[in-house]
Parts: structure tokens; C-alpha cells; sequence
DNA sequence: CGGGGTATTGAAGTTCACTGCAAGTCGAGG
DNA sequence: CCTCGACTTGCAGTGAACTTCAATACCCCG
């Protein structure tokens, strides 16, 4: 195994993720092979790059969909470049901060919550919203992300 | 309808939670109804608190299995009190906080990343782990949360 | 007491992201 | 050339958390 072309087994240790993912993902649009005579996978060094975004876009919260699609606004006839990758992790950033703001609000919330007892108590606005806010709809929803 | 129970289409809209998934819960033992004569469930206010409490847990990541066990370590005969809420939920205060890690990790890494354009370089160390620390095991670890 | 919205059941189906298997083929080092 | 580990395929299975279905039964209001 020389040069500049990776076989399955490969490309899977060095990126971590499972033969049978990589055929996965290409059967589901997401990466790329060409075969050789006998008709295995070779990859190109540029899918060790698509392999680690698709992972990283996946803690991101991305769904496999999701990123196909991303995957597919890159150029098709050239080597995708730094402003490329830019593009598409750039539209991350949103996201994750969204994510952030969840959780920190569920922590806050819920710190408060510990401290005045209210996570047993009949007039909890956190935990009983069906007798305090049902108003603006069902659900504990001043935890699960409500204003 | 009225006095203290509650039918499942209410506990339903007060809680945002599909009455198929009430009965899902109550078939996994997350939690409990009587019957009428005519064998329709009826649930006490309680069940509120618990289907409630299921759903902040599940946004906090634990799995039904999780939340099952913890619902398992509530006083079974008598109405959980304030503590017995409250020590539940302060244990997920460490999980809470390690996600907020992870995720900030993430952010940070990416935005030093997009800054340099390693996101596209060869020798970047976040996406192309494969060759500059193969040593370290496979994958895309220094963005998926390894110090 | 009648009508219709609500509830019952168990089993099968859904989505997501893979994994496992069997039976056979390839290909690089010796 | 031989060998043996790596690779091939298609399809079935996994697990989490539900949802859907169909046929039937219930129960509150007027």
C-alpha cells in the first residue's frame, strides 16, 4: 500500500470509524471511491478530510441528511479549499452557541430550582407548567427552552 | 373530569407528551396508573411531577433506562418530598457541566480553527489526526473531547 | 339513555446510524 | 506462484424511543 490512495481498512484507522460505516456513508452519498481492478475502495487523502468533518458536523448535532447535503454545496470539479470548509463549519458557530444556551439555561434553571425546593412542589412554574403556565402551552417548557 | 385524576388525553396536554408515549413509559415502569371499572388509566397529580421530571432528564441526556433507575430509587410509599426530587436532580449537575465542556471545547476549537484554515490544511491536527497523532488513536480526538 | 369523543389492546412499523454475517474474491510480501 | 489477511456484496438485525393501526369498549354531558 503506497502512494497516495487508501484502502478501506485504512482510511478506518486513521479517521476511527468502522468499515462498514465508510461503505454506509457511501452508499448514503456522503463520501466517494474509486475501485481498483479487482473492485475494491481506493480513497483519496481528501477523504480522510470528509470523514473527520462528517463526524465533528455529526457532535455538532448534524444529522447524516444534513450533512450530505452540506457536503454536496462543495465543489464538485476541484479539491475543495480553506474558504470551502470555512463556509461550512462556519455555519456551525450558531448552533453550537444555541446548544450552549440550552444547556446553561437548564443548569441555571435548575440550580435555582434546587435551591427553592421546587422541583417538589404543586407551583413550580419548572416542573408544573400544567397548572401554572398551561396557558402557553404543554410541556415543562420553561426548562426546555421557552424565553 | 375532575377532582385528582387525571385521564391520560390530560395528563397528555399537560405534560406535551403523547398519550402513546404515556403508555410506552408505563410499560417500561417509568410510571404507574390505576383503572377504572372500565379499564381506562387513571393517574394521580403526581404522575405530572414524574413525566415532568422524564423529560428534563431526557434533555439532560440520560437514557429512558437511566431515568428509570432513578425514578426506582424514589420512596415507593409515600409521595417523593423535596429532598428525594432534589437529590436526583443535583446529580446531574457534573453531566450538565461536562457537556457544557464538550461543547465549549468544540466552539473554541473550531473558531481557532476557521481562523488558521487548518479545517482544509494537510497537517492540521483537529481534522487530519491520521498524521500528525496517529500515536494517539484514531479520529478526529483533539475536536472529540480528548484534553 | 344515547351519542361521540376518548380510551383500550398487542403487534407491527418507523427512524437513525450503523453492525454482523456468509460466502466468496483480491492483492502484496515472500 | 502461493498464501493469508484484507476486501467484496446484499441483506438482515440492533437499539432507542416511540408511533400507528384496527377493532372494540368506555364514560361524561345533555
Amino acid at each position: 500500500m503506497q502512494a497516495d490512495l487508501l484502502a478501506i481498512g485504512e482510511l478506518s484507522e486513521r479517521t476511527g470509524v468502522a468499515p462498514s460505516a465508510l461503505r454506509f456513508y457511501e452508499a448514503e452519498g456522503l463520501i466517494h471511491a474509486t475501485r481498483t481492478d479487482g473492485g475494491q475502495r481506493r480513497y483519496t487523502r481528501e477523504t480522510l478530510r470528509r470523514v473527520s468533518f462528517i463526524r465533528i458536523a455529526q457532535q455538532v448535532g448534524l444529522s447524516l441528511d444534513e450533512i450530505r447535503e452540506a457536503l454536496h454545496s462543495l465543489p464538485a470539479k476541484r479539491t475543495p479549499n480553506k474558504n470551502d470548509w470555512e463556509r461550512l463549519s462556519t455555519s456551525w458557530r450558531p448552533r453550537i452557541d444555541a446548544q450552549l444556551a440550552v444547556l446553561e439555561r437548564l443548569r441555571d434553571r435548575l440550580d435555582g430550582c434546587i435551591g427553592c425546593g421546587c422541583l417538589s412542589l404543586q407551583v413550580c412554574k419548572l416542573m408544573n407548567p400544567g397548572d401554572e403556565a398551561a396557558s402557553r402551552g404543554p410541556g415543562p417548557r420553561y426548562i426546555l427552552g421557552d424565553p
